[in-house]
Parts: C-alpha cells; sequence; structure tokens
DNA sequence: CCCGCTATCTATCGACCGATCACCCAAATC
DNA sequence: GATTTGGGTGATCGGTCGATAGATAGCGGG
C-alpha cells in the first residue's frame, strides 16, 4: 500500500540505509532489526540480503552520518582574506551551527561516543586542526598578536575556542537529547556568541601569550609565571 | 577469596547499588545483569533478591547518582552578600565544576538524555531556576544593571549563561565520553572560564537590556531595534 | 551443638533477537 | 506466454537475557 513491493537493490539499500539512520539515532543502536525492518515496511530477513549483519549496518549509519557533514568550503572561508576576519569567524560558525544542530547529527555523535567508538575523537581531532587553528589564528591577528608560527598556540586558547565550540554544541544537546526548549532564532543565539566569544577572548588569550607561550608538548617549568 | 560470602541485606544492597553505578554507566543500561553480577562476585540471581527486576535496579542508579549531587551551599554561596559577587561567581564554578565533572556523573546523565527520562529536564529546570537566575542577578547588579524584579531575566542572558554552563560540561564530554585528552589542571580552565564570562558578557547583556526587556513570554514584536 | 532463618547458589524457563535457509513470485527477457 | 533472474517472505535455529524456583549453606540464638 505505502510503497511499491519491488524495488532496485541499490533504491532499496538506500532506503535501508536512510531508515537506519533514522532509527538508530532515535532509539541508539540497541534498537532491533525486527523493529528497524516493521519501520520500512519490509520483512527482517530482507535487511540481511543487502548487509551482512547488524554491525555492518550500524557502520553504514555511522558513514552514512559522519562523512557528508564536514564542508570544505568551512576551511575557505576563514582563509578568505577579502573578507574581515571578524565576520569570517562569525559566518564560520553560523553556518557550521546550521549543518551540527541536528537531531541525527547530536545524537549519533554522543551515541557513537558512549559506544567507544573513535569516530569522536577523530573526528574532532579534524575540527581542531583544520578548524580551531584557523580560528586561532585569525583572532591573533584581528587583534595584533604573533602568529602561530611565531608562538605556537597555547593550551588555553584551544581550551576558550573550545568553549565556544561547546556553548554551541550544546545547544543541540539542550534541545535533542534532553528535551528542553530552547530559543526560536538559534541563528542569532549563535551569532551573539561568536561575538561575545571575539569580545572577550582576546584580553584572556593576551594575558596568557605575554606570560606563558607554552606548546602542546609541556614546556619545562620554572616557577610561576603571574596569573 | 575476594570477600565475604554472606553478608547483611543492607550491606550486600548498597554494594550492589554502587556496583551497578559503576557497570551501567560504563556500559550504559543495556548491560546485562549477569555481567553486572560477575563484577560483583555473585550470581545473577542473587540481584533479583535485592530489586524486584532490572528496572528497579536501574531506578536505584538514577537515585544514587541524581541525589547527594546537588550541594545547597551553592544557593548560599551565591547569596553571600559579604563577598564581591565576582569572587562568589568564581568560586561557584570552581566548586560546582568538581561536582559534576566526574565519570559516573556525565556518563549517567547522558544515558538518562538518550534514554528519554525526563531526569535531565528536571534536575536542569532546578539548576536554571536555583543558580542561574542568581548568576544573572549578580552579574546585572556587579555592572550596575536593573535587578530581575525591575527588569526580568531575558532569554538572551539565560542563554549566556547556558553557554559557560555548556563549556564546563562540555570538558567532562570530551573525556568521559569522546576520551578526549584535557588539560591537567581543570581549576585553572574553569576560572579563566568563569572570568572571561565575567569580562566578555555584561556588554552583551546591557546591549540586550537596553533595547529589549523582553520575559520568557515573548512580547509583541513590534520592528527591529537595532542589533 | 543443634536448629532455624535467610543469604546465596544451581538449574532452568520463556521471551527475544540476530542470523540463516528454503521457497515464492514480480518483473525483465526472448 | 514460457523462462529466467533476483527481490522479497515465512519459518526457524541457536544463543542471549531477564526472571523464577527449588536446593544449599553460612550465621545467630538457644
Amino acid at each position: 500500500m505505502a510503497s511499491k513491493r519491488r524495488l532496485s537493490a541499490d533504491e532499496r539499500e538506500r532506503l535501508i540505509a536512510r531508515g537506519a539512520v533514522a532509527f538508530f539515532c532515535e532509539v541508539g543502536f540497541g534498537g532491533q532489526t525486527r523493529e528497524l525492518a516493521k519501520r520500512l515496511g519490509v520483512t527482517q530477513p530482507l535487511l540481511y540480503r543487502y548487509f551482512p549483519n547488524k554491525e555492518a549496518l550500524i557502520d553504514r549509519v555511522y558513514r552514512e552520518v559522519y562523512l557528508n557533514r564536514w564542508d570544505p568550503r568551512w576551511e575557505e572561508l576563514l582563509d578568505d582574506d577579502s573578507r574581515p576576519a571578524r565576520e569570517r569567524i562569525i559566518a564560520f560558525y553560523r553556518d557550521y551551527a546550521k549543518a551540527v544542530l541536528s537531531y541525527e547529527w547530536i545524537r549519533i555523535f554522543m551515541f557513537s561516543g558512549l559506544r567507544g567508538m573513535n569516530l569522536n575523537s577523530r573526528y574532532l581531532t579534524l575540527v581542531r586542526d583544520r578548524i580551531y587553528t584557523r580560528v586561532i589564528r585569525e583572532v591573533r591577528r584581528e587583534y595584533g598578536m604573533p602568529s602561530p608560527a611565531e608562538v605556537p598556540i597555547g593550551e588555553l586558547e584551544f581550551e576558550l575556542v573550545w568553549a565556544l565550540h561547546a556553548s554551541i554544541f550544546y545547544i543541540g544537546i539542550r534541545k535533542w537529547i534532553y528535551g528542553l526548549e530552547i530559543p526560536e532564532n538559534v541563528d542569532e543565539v549563535v551569532e551573539k556568541l561568536a561575538t561575545s566569544f571575539l569580545d572577550g577572548v582576546p584580553a584572556v588569550m593576551a594575558r596568557a601569550l605575554e606570560g606563558a607561550p607554552k606548546t602542546r608538548a609541556a614546556r619545562p617549568r620554572r616557577g610561576r609565571e603571574r596569573a
């Protein structure tokens, strides 16, 4: 009644994969194949025609959700010297927030983390290397501080960018995991958060830079610089 | 070998409850009672002498973790007029971070959220009503803005405090869910985040207050005030 | 030292769940 | 319209898991 009975192999596989994403990100990877099949309007053994076992199906869900999430234009955007750094950073975070604050992404990300996958850490290492470094570079430049080439990025600076990242991502957690209400206009909030970051952070960064140009590999300690 | 064979009912129950917390916060609530029993060094049916079923065991875990997490002194601390507001807020967040950034809390909180419990929203509503309101009140006073009695707290103000909360809580998520490295000295980072909040936020808050004293129940819109 | 209480164990049930296999039938081909 | 191909189903197996019941054994009171 709902859909054609016989589909081409490709079509059916895509349908199953799409359904699996929706299903597992709702109930978690403990969800049963029979229940998934029911939602898809097919019988459970059919899943095993397209995927050798449940784990393969889950892998496919990961692939489906993790790939195609990264937008290579983000890096270009942050590198685009024709626009003011401030504007670029805000534009990036607005875009990033839009990509990341979705039911599927937030929940799959959490589920995979809790399951002990290292997908999260791999993804976030990418974010740190490709995004955070650029954001910090631009903030430094904007405020006349030394470039990362001159003074390597310190732990505290990464923490400050982490904090911005967190405050955006947590909006999604509040909504899609805790089930809380969030502001209607998320765009506006994200912009305000980025603005607040750009306004407030340089002071802290400057303080850190003047006293302690420490790299990630801890430098030898010789007494405490003033806080 | 490991422990006495026969324990008193109370003792055994506490042992099971403690073990259940450790177990379920590691593997999630899908964990098997047999595995839990094995870790406790007892047989699986023994669990059912102390808890009628698995769900009751899980409920107990929730109770064990959620209760005793709230420190009533937090409110007193934030209300204590004898200390400068700035100092109080920083002291509170350092304390709060210490209470909240634990393996058990972070993971149980996430698991319960993903499971669709409303424990999270109930807990966080408490946090908002008891903590956020006080923080905002103090920030307002510190910077000579009208009190919440005069001008009700706006959505944006809550969002800013949410952001600070998020950036602290996310440190725990990074460590205990994603398995990432975090700074050795979390205390220091939390202090810097709170400081950065106190330095950067008032400007945004003031801007919001001057233009729009909106309550949580949306006020009628009549054109846009300047951003 | 023996008895009774009960904490704990062994054995097992019934439902569930992932996976398999033999079979069916819709659609493409000639 | 007969044949072939392969998408789809029904039935079922073996293992897992929550839960139960009866047997066992450690501890306290007399």
